[in-house]
DNA sequence: GGCCTGACTTTAG
DNA sequence: GCTAAAGCCAGGC
C-alpha cells in the first residue's frame, strides 16, 4: 500500500504496534525499523507516551532492545506493564522480557 | 516558528 | 563491560 506516502511516521508506528500479536512483544528499535526509520526509536517511545490511540495501540508490548521495561505512563508504571505482559503469556526473565521466545 | 525534552538504539573508545 | 555521543520524530512553550 502507499500508506507510506500519506501516513506520517507516527501513524506507521501506531499501525505496527497495533499489529503486535498477543503474547509477543517488540522493541522500540524493531518498531522504528518496521515504521521505516531505524534510528527513530526515540520517537517511537515518545509516540507511545502521548499515545492518542491507547485502546488500539498496545504500547505495553513495546520494550527496550534488551527486553527491559521502560517508561509507561499508565497506571502501575512498569510494574503494571510487566504484569499485563505476563498475563498475556509473555515470558519474563527476572525484570526483563525473554526476547528469545516473546520477541515478535 | 524556533528551541528543548523525551518510554531508545547503535557504534566507538 | 561501561561510558559517551549522535541520530530520529512529535509535542509543548
Amino acid at each position: 500500500m502507499k500508506a507510506s506516502l500519506t501516513m506520517t511516521f507516527k501513524d506507521k508506528v501506531y499501525k505496527v504496534v497495533s499489529l503486535i500479536p498477543k503474547g509477543k512483544v517488540a522493541t522500540y528499535g524493531q518498531v522504528a525499523r518496521l515504521a521505516g526509520n531505524a534510528k527513530a526509536a526515540r520517537a517511537v517511545g515518545l509516540l507511545m507516551k502521548i499515545n492518542p490511540n491507547a485502546p488500539i495501540v498496545p504500547c505495553h508490548r513495546v520494550v527496550a532492545a534488551d527486553g527491559k521495561l521502560t517508561g509507561y505512563s499508565g497506571v502501575g508504571g512498569v510494574e503494571g506493564k510487566r504484569k499485563m505482559l505476563l498475563k498475556e503469556g509473555v515470558t519474563f526473565r527476572g525484570d526483563k522480557v525473554d526476547l528469545t521466545v516473546s520477541r515478535m
